[in-house]
DNA sequence: CGAACGCTTGACTTCTATCAACAGGTGTGG
DNA sequence: CCACACCTGTTGATAGAAGTCAAGCGTTCG
């Protein structure tokens, strides 16, 4: 959808279907920041802040995607002052997601960031999924350690762990989540 | 100044002087955010989510510090649309720049971390410093270690070891660049 | 059918956190 | 003024966590 370095000239709106977005790290590694569903925007802080794409957006599932020129979201802007309002609450929280992120990073261990981050994914997945059927992660194993931040075999080791102990139950690029507040004491969320 | 879970009634402008913001993490550790310094707002994401402060903001030097109360701040915005399009932009950024201490602490290894954090502190002190004479990062070694979310004796020995390679050049909670693209190289900092 | 890919498990290595001890400086109280 | 405690910075030794390398298995696809 759109590469790193590249100038963004407008943001992209999805309305349906899946897209993960992620950066390059150190050596061929990846990290997926965010994913992105019906109604989330994506490139918007390139826009905003002049500058290039710091990221990758790449297509998971069959997607429709709209795409909006800069001119056109920033005239929106101008003209709307609560959609603006609406806009900056929605990067803040992502501010406030990221940097909860860091300190998984910085201060957790796999296992525990593993944990908080398919409970993270399950609470994406279920926001995109309203009153439907409980929600399934649907990654790969290799997508999934891009995302808790560590290597595919961990991930895979860590996820037959929380299969044996029944806190999830897994399939091939699909993950259920059968014993939430078991995961949440792993990943110490007893707060936010 | 503010403290993670209590309800945010305002933000915090800097006239003067160094703030840090930091989370509570795994354990007893914390990790440094960001500095803020004159210029800067503290505490606006959790204004602008309706949600509660995430982090703790506590002064690391003298500091001249003004409150704006929540009403009077959104009533700012309201009425002054150029002012929100920078704090817009201002937000972005940061997220962008969480976004990549995500990646970075996913993918990279301590010491391309600690050059990093260097760099990026380097480059606030020096926007803090316009014109003056060379900055100076000074934190404590403990400091600079939550900020590169590492252990103090990891941080001390990286340090030294760079002092010896004649990057830098340290004294006690000062540190200066000495070889600023030799810390590049190290950083992986090709880009961006 | 063979090749390629995703998933899984095992063995090993390496990085980094942790524990422990010590030095130097600072402040405090006797 | 000295002695003591305390804190920061430093270095060494060790243990543990997680990444890497390698091999095997089942599927899918050409």
């Amino acid at each position: 959808m759109y590469l790193e370095g590249s100038r963004p000239t407008g943001v992209y709106c999805i309305n349906e279907g899946l897209v993960k977005i992620y950066r390059a790290g150190s050596d061929g590694r990846v990290q997926i920041m965010k994913l992105a569903g019906p109604g989330d925007l994506a490139g918007h802080e390139a826009v905003l802040t002049e500058g290039n794409y710091k990221s990758f957006a790449e297509v998971v599932e069959t997607s429709m995607v709209c795409y909006i020129p800069k001119n056109h979201f920033l005239k929106m802007l101008t003209e709307n002052h609560s959609l603006t309002t609406a806009l900056m609450a929605q990067i803040s929280q992502e501010l406030i997601d990221s940097e909860k992120r860091v300190t998984s990073l910085a201060t957790m261990q796999v296992r525990e960031r593993i944990a908080e981050s398919l409970l993270a994914l399950q609470e994406f997945y279920s926001s995109k999924n309203k009153g439907k059927q409980a929600p399934v992660i649907s990654l790969s194993r290799e997508e999934l350690a891009a995302f808790a931040g560590t290597a595919p075999e961990t991930a895979v080791r860590i996820l037959s762990d929380f299969r044996q102990g029944k806190l999830i139950s897994v399939g091939k690029r699909s993950i259920s989540i059968v014993n939430r507040s078991g995961l949440l004491e792993i990943a110490n969320r007893y707060q936010s």
